[in-house]
DNA sequence: CTGAAAGCGCTAACAG
DNA sequence: CTGTTAGCGCTTTCAG
């Protein structure tokens, strides 16, 4: 295994010229660099990265903590931030935390200590403890999907978009909504859902709808909870004429409950989730769509704000937008 | 920041001790290692990663090299791996390579050169060069979903499974029976398609049917491939009364466009998928079911045998199994 | 079972 | 712009 040592000889330079022009500092001339590259080629030589993070105090990688890698929410999340990440030459290490115990066990073990350069988390909302633990690290983090004070975060409006969902069925004559949420408490304490119910009864309000606790079904953001969720609500003496599902996952669900009950979608009852999950086109479902690469994106380049010393933006809010497709249509003639 | 010295000088034992006592090492009396870990916890001391794997030569770091991290079986394995990987103190650093330009690239560069001790590859047949890059890193390396000499790997029979799919509906006397496949070449060459067709091939033969070049729409793993497919498929003279998509996703997509023609499923064309999608249920689709997580687990544990100098099983083959749904049945009457 | 001391292979400060 | 040199903070012999 060849050392920079081995480089530097070849090249006839000091290593700290070899460990200079390997690294692309400008202090070298072109020359040198040319040499020294040649070298470092022909030797089949990489700088080690344990000896340059050790030497250098910086690991060149982000640690991020993510609830369930195999969601497509957070899959897609992911896989914007690894592709930023690589571009600036950062590995991105990954850190499940599926159920509180996993959770609590790196909050308290805290295995991205000394470990890596900066942290991103996906939609964990922290507690003060928590919070206060990636504080301690003393490296950059970004929040994606969830807010803590002094912590910057990307995100999206999730009451406006719900409110936008919810006017979308009020606009096409809808009195009766249904909506497919989480189960109180949400698991891992989640606040998106509230901020989208919030969304729900402020659409409702505005079209002077009166709520209606029955027509809440709880469950949890996946196809399974959506197919119950929406079953419990058609079982009512007086069902909705529509649904907004928190997920488009939950839509998915519910639109196999009605499709098995033979309710004619939009006909009897239209479906609206929320996502635009890749496969909402397949099930011709109307969504909110969210920007769900740019959010890692966006979330990665804050933290390289953060490691080059510039002031990152506190709070980066996408956008989302109504995505009309065939599930929903104009409310029944009133009966 | 305190150092392993702190602790060491607090616990009233050399450095030495104090590393063997923190890493567990048998060598330590119970006593010892008790006064060490109290001092390392009074001090919120751990182990620098840098200064550890400089000193040691390990990294405790897995590299996971994967085409589509957001897709849901890349990030189920992913999820699968992850876990068995933590649980034995290996972090996952995360290698995305959606594109061309992006493999070459990690194969050119080789990022995980003397940063991982280990990499699992996910469903990248590799080519000579490849493989003989992987090699050349000198640590253990494992497939999943694909094969190469001398390199151990986690898979599924996919001809064998295919059959299976297929055979399902020969046994519900179906005789013309499409195929919704990949693009020839497949992206990255994969050669999952290509074993997936042999298999609906071999299936048709078993049930002394003539293969048909028309009954093959190819398009690629994704729903909206599989949705523009089936429409060819329906356009012809005299369409398949069942189709085998290569992926739920395709089945997915060709749902939608049997729907959207009012084709009865499956009163006049029958689907089956493969894969068990986490929506495949939702979808009320049959399917082949392919245990993705456990593939994730087995590879982090092919990984584990070698880093441990067990000799790991050279090719790992797990089972499959037909899940009967809602989107197939018998063939319409032969007309 | 425990300690002393020699690296592991760079990077950064300092000097020129 | 380039060279010298002193660490970075452990782990691992080698003794005892």
């Amino acid at each position: 295994m060849p050392s920079i040592r081995d480089v530097a000889r070849q090249a006839q330079v000091s290593t700290a010229t070899a460990s200079r022009a390997l690294r692309g500092l400008p202090s070298v001339t072109a020359q040198t660099r040319a040499r020294v590259e040649r070298a470092a080629a022909e030797l089949d030589y990489v700088i080690p990265f344990n000896a340059s993070s050790l030497a250098s105090g910086r690991t060149n990688s982000v640690g991020i903590v993510v609830p369930y890698v195999s969601r497509w929410f957070f899959g897609t999340v992911i896989a914007g931030a690894e592709a930023v990440l690589r571009e600036a030459g950062l590995d991105l290490v990954v850190y499940g935390v599926p159920d509180a115990a996993a959770r609590a066990r790196f909050f308290d073990r805290l295995p991205v200590r000394r470990r890596v350069d900066a942290v991103l988390v996906l939609s964990l909302p922290l507690t003060a403890a928590e919070a206060e633990a990636l504080r301690a690290l003393r490296v950059p983090v970004v929040l994606v999907g969830s807010t803590a004070d002094g912590i910057p975060s990307v995100r999206i409006d999730d009451l406006a978009a719900a409110a936008q969902a919810v006017r979308h069925l009020t606009g096409l004559g809808h009195r009766r909504i249904g909506l497919l949420g989480e189960t109180d408490p949400p698991p891992h304490g989640f606040t998106t859902p509230g901020r989208r119910r919030n969304g729900y009864l402020r659409a409702l309000a505005e079209a002077g709808i009166e709520p209606e606790p029955a027509l809440e079904a709880a469950g949890g953001f996946t196809a399974a909870a959506g197919e119950t969720a929406m079953a419990r609500l058609l079982a009512l003496p007086s069902p909705p004429t529509a649904v907004f599902a928190m997920s488009d996952e939950m839509a998915f669900g519910a639109l196999k409950t009605l499709r098995r009950a033979r309710v004619g979608i939009p006909a009897e009852v239209s479906v609206i989730g929320f996502d635009d999950h890749e496969l909402a086109g397949a099930l011709d479902l109307t969504t909110i769509a969210q920007p769900v690469t740019a959010q890692g994106e966006r979330a990665a380049l804050l933290l390289l704000d953060q490691l080059h010393d510039r002031p990152p933006a506190t709070d980066v809010v996408l956008g989302t937008e109504l995505v009309r497709r065939g599930s929903t249509g104009p409310a029944p003639a009133a009966r």
